[in-house]
DNA sequence: GCAAGGACGTA
DNA sequence: GTACGTCCTTGCA
């Protein structure tokens, strides 16, 4: 039926045909744009505008792109013909509960089908079929002759089509739904989707399904029983009583429900396949359509692509304002309500109609091309002019933001101020609480010229909190927090610095500084040079509000031009899977266990700190004893002297700076060899750095209004996709001591309360065994053998029943050391050896487990080429010196790099569990909150009644969170314990 | 007052 | 042999 070219060609292998939801389309882009009116007769057109944006994306990708790659050779809008449908004969109440079209939206239905035709594109649709039912008709016909299928929508009613040769894309996230998103929303793969609906029904579409039944359920007892049938035969088995009772009732209502959801893939179609194959649209008549609607800038784009004079193109006379039909049904629209038109700027998803490759580069060339200018930036002094500005942001869908506190700690600093960029250049900072000049009696009194911070608040949040608008920060956990602490919960959000960091580990910092050095060659102004440094510096509030005006600005402006810089090359490294599911997500959830904190026993720690400064000083007496005078055993240099210059203890090494080596290590051998001293020092050492660095540090930490410790978690510190924890750092919490473990013993749940500690078993050397895909290993791990007793039998040939403590000993330190990117120089050192005997041994290693030395080859070959390792979740670390002329040096990073894709793929596993920690929990029901990460451990605080029922939660999250983007083959193994404290849970 | 080096806590 | 952060001393400004 449609206008079409005839130049048409058939469907073969290697053709990609996209089929295009346009209803589902229009639906979606309504409530996700901004809205958007033609200027002249307020036509509400912003679907409209999104729709042609996309159209010309996709017809003009000229080279790969992501989601749409290869470019289409086939393209179908696919529209629903009317209500009369197979489903409703079936069932009558089938969809019988549609709200009306919202007014505005109702005109854009005929103007899409236009936008198509102006293409020059196929517009499908057929009586008595949904779209959806013809989506899968071309989608079964396509992939018969080999073609890949990509479904532009992201109604989960077409996600039983994807599979190898189908995926879905979601045009409004702009995000690919293959079966891993497919399993994330169903819990099972894409071919029992359908029967997961048919239990789970749905509401919005009035599919009955069975009572009582949700998708989880659905899909647990799919999991149980394989399918739909053998489940309703074999219902009687199950144990709930009333689950049971009503599948084998509503037993026919889930049949019947089948047969809603399964999707007819034999229509006969009216318009066939080798119909909609994509041709050049006709410039001219594009430009004219584009004219009516009055896009300006999508218009100029294809003037350009075409060569066209637009100028000399008229608008077509049907469509536009004023003069043709058009104008009638923008007729009952209430004018004050609709927003001015405002280009689709700012977003690569809508605005350049190019593919990513291209885009980033434009956007990299274009980033030095506008200079900063701090002239133009705005202080805003009133609430009508702030207003203004977030409007335009509301209407641009796209702000940077920041935040300027009284401080470095997001949980303390008070906000003084915040930012907003639009637009290169375009940035203004909002003034709250600055103070100085008149002094009040008790305190300074606020500077002028504020809006009052609970207005300005008022007003931000709708913004900060707005669905259709992105917020863009820099390390945007800060002002994440400082903003939660004021009631505002921000989302959506980009981080510019997890950008950089899941582009660039490894390879440049990413504070944001160095970035806008580097993509913007432009260096901002240092906080130094407007609250000064060292002890005349002064806090935020009281710097000169110009300098202070200009310097916030500026931080907004430079955030918004690194994301048009970084954020397109997400897609053209395909980095944005890693960057939406190991990254962003972990804003939120570590903001939240930060602000959570966790309780501390002050009095324990204060007594344990009087008990350590006791040991200290008897130690103290007995080594100025022995030393025969008194010195600071604190003092690394004055120790050398006196233990290898006035006592003259032969064997002593000395530190690359040629100073006396006493490192624990050292003063061991000593201590073995008879002398005490060493033995004192070592001992000392450990009460000094247990009072000092936990005892006496940690209360300092305690939070004065939550009374708790909240750490600072950093995302973007590790070059491989571990988090560190600073301030106080309770990832090096001691456990290995007896004496340490008193401190661990510290931390304690807070009263009705345990703490639940899950930590993964093993789980570098699990990954071993899968990367570097060695079966006796992994075999190993299936049967839960002792895998350091079984190396050992491996490669000494003794029974695992009896063997000697030394000798399992050394298997773990070879263990250990494979993981370490192993040398013999290190294994001998770990062991105390001879370097020959600890070579022999990886000699022997290697001849055990060959796969593994294939690994490591590979791993540093790939490396070399590349100058990078990728984790299994497809993180990039990068190793930059990995080709240095200096051997040790190159060796390092060889070793590193080895380790890295085995740290690196285990911290992408527990992030991943980390993302879908707190849904889980609450959709379990329990209390249960996460406070801290270990790199293999969590830590949860539970009310004591729901310990048993968190537990079996928690560690199923951790055991399937590879799933299902990584099927192991190794299973992952999580311990899991609950106790009053730290100490007892681990 | 600050940076570097050494030492040591964790995974 | 990997990855971190913190505390203390030292040496220089």
């Amino acid at each position: 039926m449609p206008a079409h070219d005839p130049h048409h060609e058939s469907v073969e292998t290697g053709d990609h045909v996209v089929l295009i939801d346009g209803s589902a389309y229009i639906f979606r882009a309504y409530h996700a744009l901004p809205p958007l009116t033609r200027s002249s007769d307020k036509l509400p057109v912003g679907a409209v505008a999104g729709f042609c944006n996309m159209l010309w994306k996709l017809v003009r990708a000229k080279d790969a792109q992501t989601g749409f790659e290869p470019k289409p050779t086939h393209l179908a809008v696919v529209f629903d013909k009317s209500e009369q449908t197979f489903r409703k004969d079936i069932y009558p109440l089938y969809k019988a509960q549609r709200p009306d079209l919202p007014e505005d939206l109702r005109p854009q239905f005929p103007l899409i089908r236009e936008a198509t035709r102006a293409f020059d594109l196929a517009c499908v649709e057929q009586a008595g079929y949904e779209a959806d039912d013809l989506i899968a008709t071309y989608a079964e016909l396509a992939k018969a002759k080999g073609a890949r299928v990509t479904v532009i929508s992201s109604d989960k009613d077409l996600m039983q089509l994807v599979d190898g040769l189908v995926r879905m894309y979601d045009p409004m996230k702009d995000k690919a739904i293959g079966a891993e998103e497919v399993f994330e929303k169903f819990g099972v793969a894409p071919d029992k989707v359908v029967d997961v609906q048919s239990l789970a029904g749905d509401s919005v579409d009035n599919v009955p399904g069975v009572p009582g039944i949700g998708v989880k359920t659905a899909a647990q007892l799919l999991a149980e029983y394989g399918d739909l049938d053998t489940l309703l035969a074999r219902a009687g088995e199950i144990k709930q009583t009333k689950r049971r009772e009503n599948l084998i009732e509503f037993a026919d209502q889930a049949r019947l429900s089948r047969q809603l959801v399964t999707l007819k893939r034999d229509v006969a179609l009216d318009v066939p396949l080798d119909d909609i194959a994509v041709v050049e649209p006709e410039g001219r008549r594009l430009v004219a359509f584009l004219k009516a609607m009055e896009f300006t800038t999508l218009t100029r784009r294809v003037g350009e692509a075409y060569e066209i004079d637009i100028a000399a193109v008229e608008p077509d006379p049907g469509l536009k304002a004023g003069g043709g039909e058009t104008a009638l049904l923008a007729a009952g629209l209430d004018p004050d309500t609709r927003e001015t038109a405002v280009p689709l700027e700012g977003a690569p998803s809508a605005a350049e109609g190019l593919t990513p490759q291209a885009l980033s580069a434009a956007r990299q060339a274009q980033a030095t091309s506008t200079p900063v200018d701090r002239s133009r930036y705005e202080t805003v002094t009133t609430l009508a002019r702030l207003e203004e500005w977030i409007a335009r942001a509301t209407a641009l869908g796209l702000v940077a933001v920041d935040t300027e506190t009284t401080g470095l700690d997001p949980m303390q600093a008070e906000l003084v101020g915040f930012s907003l960029a639009t637009a290169p250049n375009e940035a203004c900072y909002v003034p709250l609480a600055h103070k100085g000049g008149d002094e009040g009696l008790f305190s300074e009194g606020l500077l002028p010229g504020q809006i009052p911070p609970r207005e300005a608040l008022a007003a931000l949040k709708p913004l900060l909190e707005d669905p259709s608008v992105l917020k863009i920060g820099q390390n945007l956990k800060y002002d994440w927090l400082v903003f939660k602490r004021v009631g505002i919960e921000v989302g959506p959000y980009d981080d510019t610095m997890l950008l950089s960091y899941v582009l660039d580990a490894g390879a440049s910092p990413h504070g944001m500084d160095p970035l806008s050095i580097r993509w913007l060659g432009h260096t901002p102004i240092k906080y130094e040079e407007v609250c000064g440094k060292g002890k005349g510096q002064i806090r935020f509030d009281r710097a000169p509000l110009d300098k202070a005006s200009e310097y916030a600005a500026e931080d907004a402006d430079v955030t918004l031009r690194l994301w048009r810089v970084l954020k397109p090359r997400l897609a053209s490294e395909g980095k944005a899977t890693v960057y939406e599911t190991l990254e962003r997500p972990l804003v939120a959830v570590l903001a939240r266990m930060e602000a959570r904190g966790i309780m501390i026993d002050r009095q324990m720690l204060s007594r344990l700190s009087g008990e350590f400064a006791q040991g200290m000083g008897r130690l103290e007496a007995e080594i100025s004893d022995m030393a025969g005078e008194s010195f600071n055993p604190g003092s690394p240099k004055q120790l050398g002297d006196i233990l290898f210059g006035k006592m003259a203890i032969p064997g002593g090494r000395k530190t690359p700076t040629g100073a006396w080596s006493t490192g624990a290590d050292v003063l061991e051998e000593l201590a073995e060899q008879g002398h005490e001293l060493p033995r004192r020092i070592l001992d000392w050492r450990q009460l000094q750095k247990l009072k000092s660095t936990y005892a006496d540090a940690l209360p300092t930490y305690v939070h004065p209004d939550t009374g708790r410790v909240h750490t600072s978690f950093a995302l973007a510190a590790t070059t491989t996709g571990r988090l560190s924890s600073s301030e106080p750092n309770l990832q090096n919490i001691p456990v290995r001591s007896e004496e340490g473990r008193k401190i661990r013993k510290a931390f304690v749940a807070a009263p009705g309360h345990k703490l639940i500690s899950a930590d993964y078993s093993q789980i570098e050397l699990r990954l071993l065994a899968e990367i570097a895909d060695t079966p006796s290993l992994r075999q190993a791990f299936q049967d839960g053998l002792d895998i350091h007793a079984m190396t050992a039998s491996e490669m000494f040939g003794v029974p695992i029943e009896g063997m000697p403590g030394e000798v399992r000993r050394r298997a773990k330190a070879i263990n250990f050391g494979i993981i370490y990117g192993i040398s013999a120089f290190g294994l001998a050192n770990q062991l105390s050896i001879p370097r020959e005997e600890a070579g022999a041994y990886i000699k022997r290693y290697f001849e055990r487990f060959p796969g593994i030395r294939a690994y490591m080859d590979e791993t540093r070959a790939f490396a070399r080429e590349h100058g990078y390792v990728e984790t299994l979740f497809g993180r990039r670390c990068h190793y930059p010196d990995i080709s240095a002329k200096n051997p040790s040096i190159r060796a390092f990073n060889e070793r590193a790099a080895i380790n890295a894709r085995l740290q690196g793929s285990a911290a992408d596993i527990i992030r991943r569990a980390m993302a879908r920690m707190d849904g889980a929990l609450e959709k379990a029901g329990l209390e249960a909150r996460m406070l801290l990460q270990v790199h293999d451990e969590l830590i949860f605080e539970v009310p004591d009644d729901e310990v048993d029922a968190t537990i079996p939660v928690v560690r199923e999250v951790m055991e399937i969170a590879p799933f299902p983007a990584v099927a192991l083959k190794v299973p992952l193994k999580v311990d899991a314990r609950a106790a009053s404290n730290w100490d007892e849970a681990h």
